[in-house]
DNA sequence: AGGGCTTATGCTCAGATTTAGCATAAAGAT
DNA sequence: ATCTTTATGCTAAATCTGAGCATAAGCCCT
């Protein structure tokens, strides 16, 4: 019952994530001078029996890493995305997964690299970024009235775009939804202020036009943007932080990769008492040395939790979890 | 660089939710003379432009419905999922998409049935059904000791197992944690207690093993509980409710919908207090009349409560929604 | 050894929210 | 008229949150 016009081949992309130094990186391949891509396989349909399995198998080999949590995101189905495949007699669909680990040493060619030299208006801890008042907002302004070409542009249009900037960055008045990181991006690639949509269309970037952010190869920046949203969603209600730790930390070390994923700065004596009642951590008695003040007790993750909350996960101000 | 040893085939397939009389239904296909399926189309990789138009457009064709909301939720890629792929030379992968409607009259061979003939468990409206007490917890109890088959169990194995089903069934004195229906399927299906496992292996059900709900053709129950997991976590934080309510509707009418949804009760006047509180919705002036009792106002969807609220979904109670 | 710096941790207080009920209002049914 | 049913207002107690004060306990410098 199946008849196809051309041949689709199934590709698996990889966001790894980990937090060193109080900034999230992901690990990413060169690509050309500007661009990175991320770690990219394909689906063998006749060998690997899982998604999950084949995506595993081809980050052992390709930078011998052993993935720990791994959870699939979304799956990118648009034609033409690939600017390769314009002439194509094959369709791409790609499934992207997170996974988070703990940073080590890479062997590859593969590197580290901040999750925010892509994402730069997402990192708010030290206020808003220069990024935004500097450039997104007047052009965002610009796309507002102006819409992305020079289509019509009616009353309804401007109104549209005006509510859609508003919500997704926090603007008129409305308030910051940390976990939008998707819409923005989606609407900075619309309102042409990433690099990706001339990419796409094989055009130059206009000269007076600033560019946000890093680019990535391919759509490979929207995969980063929907990993970024799902992780700072799930880490209210997942214990998914402590992937991304080592088995024991400090409260303030928690924090701090709370910090960097969400992008916002925590109040420190709430954090702690939220997380210490939440039950997610236990003392072990021991302290850390030479943290450069009073040494900080080490807590490790309290397994149990699952079995006592219906969804455990890490308090954000404003944001409450789910008790 | 991809070299594929088999050919593999997108499909698309659609969980579509309505309800109506306090009881969230799901568009169905008779498959045999026990099983339905969900709709299911394929991906016409040289045609359709993205995943979703490709939805849509079969769905229209085959059901005459226009899908207003839709959402991706998962891309199921096992091997062996489909009985008749064993011999295959052909793979397939299929996505699996939420949507949600206003239940309509039908005029193709899909009808309407309830979530819950497919997964009884998961409604405890009325307090915990008789098939959890009578059925489910005397043969996990069996399926914690002596496992799924009839392998090694050493000690770890049984305390994994255990501690599996207390966290995903709130035994044991965990507690229950309405979105996790995906892991309840799926410990059932490793436990034998739902028919897919035997189907999967062209085996018959044993005679002297009960099997818990309506079964579904292929992986197709594993996709509903993705879609039933997947609402019941949305519902908090965004207003997916009001797609499947009237334009116009009483705050019971939402209650009921909230009820039917995450399948426990709610305390009324604190409902009530909490939507209007939220912002989520604005009296119209209006009151129904023959509902028996009081005429209640008729509220409708504020869509002005994105812009004010981060994360605008319906409470619900011990799990509230971020504010 | 003591002062200054840093980080850790205990504690409080006011305000907001949540939970669980009580109580009244306004229709239709008997 | 009375009963039943649904709607809606209101409250007291318990809990939680946001913000900040204050002390503890290391290190570094002089």
């Amino acid at each position: 019952v199946i008849e196809a016009s051309a041949s689709t081949v199934v590709g698996l992309n990889a966001v790894i994530v980990a937090v060193t130094d109080e900034a999230p990186r992901v690990l990413v391949i060169p690509h050309d001078r500007e661009r990175d891509s991320l770690p990219f396989g394909p689906l063998d349909p006749g060998r690997d029996r899982t998604l999950e399995l084949a995506l595993r198998g081809w980050v052992r080999e390709q930078t011998g890493m052993e993935l720990g949590y791994v959870e699939q995101l979304y799956t990118f189905g648009d034609r033409w995305r690939h600017p390769g495949e314009r002439d194509g007699d094959h369709r791409l669909v790609t499934v992207g997964y997170l996974a988070l680990v703990r940073e080590e040493r890479l062997t590859s060619d593969a590197r580290w690299r901040p999750f925010y030299d892509y994402l730069p208006w997402e990192d708010r801890r030290d206020g808003r970024p220069a990024v935004v008042g500097d450039m997104l907002e007047p052009w965002l302004e610009t796309f507002i009235t102006q819409g992305p070409g020079f289509g019509a542009k009616t009353r309804g249009d401007v109104r549209d775009r005006r509510e859609r900037v508003d919500i997704a960055f926090g603007m008129g008045g409305a308030s910051w939804d940390s976990d939008r990181v998707l819409d923005r991006y989606e609407l900075l690639y619309e309102a042409r202020l990433v690099a990706e949509p001339f990419a796409d269309r094989e055009r130059p970037v206009p000269a007076d036009r600033p560019m946000a952010g890093r680019a990535m190869a391919y759509d490979h920046r929207r995969i980063l943007a929907t990993a970024l949203s799902r992780l700072r969603g799930k880490i209210r209600y997942r214990p998914v932080v402590f992937e991304l730790l080592p088995d024991t930390f400090s409260l303030l070390q928690l924090q701090r990769v709370v910090e960097a994923l969400s992008g916002m700065r925590l109040h420190k004596q709430n954090f702690r008492r939220l997380v210490e009642k939440s039950g997610l951590v236990e003392g072990t008695g021991q302290f850390a040395t030479g943290t450069g003040g009073r040494p900080p007790e080490l807590f490790r993750f309290r397994r149990d939790v699952l079995r006592e909350r219906p969804s455990p996960g890490v308090g954000l101000p404003g944001l409450p979890g789910r008790q």
